[in-house]
DNA sequence: TCGGGAATGTCTTATATAAGTTATATGATA
DNA sequence: TATCATATAACTTATATAAGACATTCCCGA
């Protein structure tokens, strides 16, 4: 008898959630935690919910949305596990913030031989919004004629320069990116200024050897070897929002990539 | 009334799970999910179920262990996200089998630059048992003289080399390993052969230029670049099993790194 | 070959308890 | 009075259970 919100669930409601979303055919079929994940996301892209905005209690959005907890539960765990979300116990449930702890963690991969993975420090190069080149319309699934705001910039770690990279970002979604100084947290900055959040990404790594300019701003001589990584960020509702090409030095660090599952997992030991 | 068993669990019952493993201190609690999932962990470490074995039923190996569906669900579900079950509706729960398909997909990086992953070809150019070296011992965890099967291999896509490594794995949970051909898939014959499962990896990058013996073996000149990949590789206990340093070329091929979530992840498109 | 179950995993709801966090009240102390 | 420590209340998320509806798959029989 309780079940029947469950069973007709979009008769009578106001709720934004519906069961089947094509009657006709069955394709397309949801669960409904989905959905409630899916309405999440959209008001954190559209800026309801804002990075570090403390979300409804899981009772507040279950009455709200007319779901049951549990299935609120489900689809906040999913964001959580994502990283797009930051649950504490006693606390609340919190849109995640691009710290730099956090990007640390979970977007920079060059570490230090002996160490652990510190901040880079920045000096911009040039920055500025031009016609996109072709890999740049393709890397970001723009039009021809489209333009991009570019940035070129060497980063350090201590004193030494590790990472010369140039980024390409879709002028149309950063207007006036390059008009004022960016500075060393890009990520933050897209989030604070353009409500941009960047959940994910994806990386080609090459070897190459270094000459010329490149070589001499790594002070580094011609033929000396580095790490060439492309970089494809995306943002939460999964457009394409910066291409980003970097030769990495690995002289004394290198670049660690881990498949160990995230959140606290770790198999018993014997 | 009906908690009753939640809340004393361990008075009459001959599950092999207590809640509180250490009265005294709380140290050492875990939740009742996770002693299951340690549980199911065990029976694969042990054997019990190999790789793909059709596990019992959630209902079955709820009343088998005395706890409630939702529980052995929430275990089997984290086992799913670490890729060592796999779940199919309808069909049932199963170990995931290291085939071709899979260790392409978790554990085999470097795709061609124009198409898709393919396994490569081996050609083994030695193999044998020797006294571990310094770097080998620190890397799999061994005392000081212990012995490690060593294997040498060049790796081809199509016709030619793109792959020159070296494995060492110790001695004692391999024995014999190097006293017959090793197949091309190795983490299928680690499971098949020593029961040992492959459950997670951790891989270290660095661009170097070849040099002598390696850049002949490679079929390029000195001072080319390539990819040195040092590759640990640990089993589902936790145990360091196989240590590989790698040196990849990627002329035509790069190092693939995608932060996405695994299972049925994706943000909801505008 | 087709169709109808049976088995199994998936989704949803509901409820109860545990445990962590924060705010508020209380009372002693300086 | 002001301050500090402690208790307590009121949140929150986390864990656990149970039961029913639903989707998918597979097998068996017509």
């Amino acid at each position: 008898m309780s079940y029947i919100s469950y069973m007709i669930d979009d008769n009578a409601s106001s709720s934004p959630l519906s069961r089947k979303a094509a009657p006709p055919t069955d394709f397309g079929f949801r669960p409904l935690y989905r959905q409630v994940k899916e309405e999440f996301v959209r008001r954190m892209v559209d800026g309801r919910w804002a990075t570090g905005t403390a979300l409804p209690s899981e009772q507040g959005l279950a009455a709200e949305l007319g779901v049951s907890q549990g299935t609120v539960r489900k689809a906040l765990d999913e964001l959580a596990a994502e990283n797009v979300l930051v649950r504490r116990q006693g606390r609340g449930t919190y849109v995640a913030e691009h710290d730099e702890a956090r990007i640390l963690f979970q977007f920079f991969r060059l570490v230090p031989d002996d160490g652990i993975a510190r901040f880079p420090d920045s000096e911009v190069l040039s920055q500025g919004v031009h016609a996109a080149r072709k890999d740049e319309r393709d890397a970001l699934v723009l039009p021809s004629g489209a333009k991009v705001a570019r940035i070129g910039r060497v980063r350090s770690l201590g004193r030494s320069p590790v990472i010369l990279e140039t980024l390409s970002l879709p002028d149309r979604l950063f207007p006036g990116l390059t008009q004022s100084p960016v500075p060393n947290s890009l990520y933050a900055h897209y989030a604070a200024h353009y409500g941009i959040t960047i959940a994910h990404t994806t990386e080609r790594l090459k070897a190459v050897t270094l000459a010329g300019e490149d070589a001499a701003r790594l002070d580094r001589p011609d033929g000396h070897p580095a790490l060439r990584v492309e970089r494809l960020a995306t943002a939460l509702d999964g457009r394409a929002v910066e291409w980003r090409v970097s030769l990495c030095l690995t002289d004394s660090a290198h670049y660690l990539v881990n498949d160990a599952p995230k959140g606290p997992h770790k198999a018993a030991g014997t």
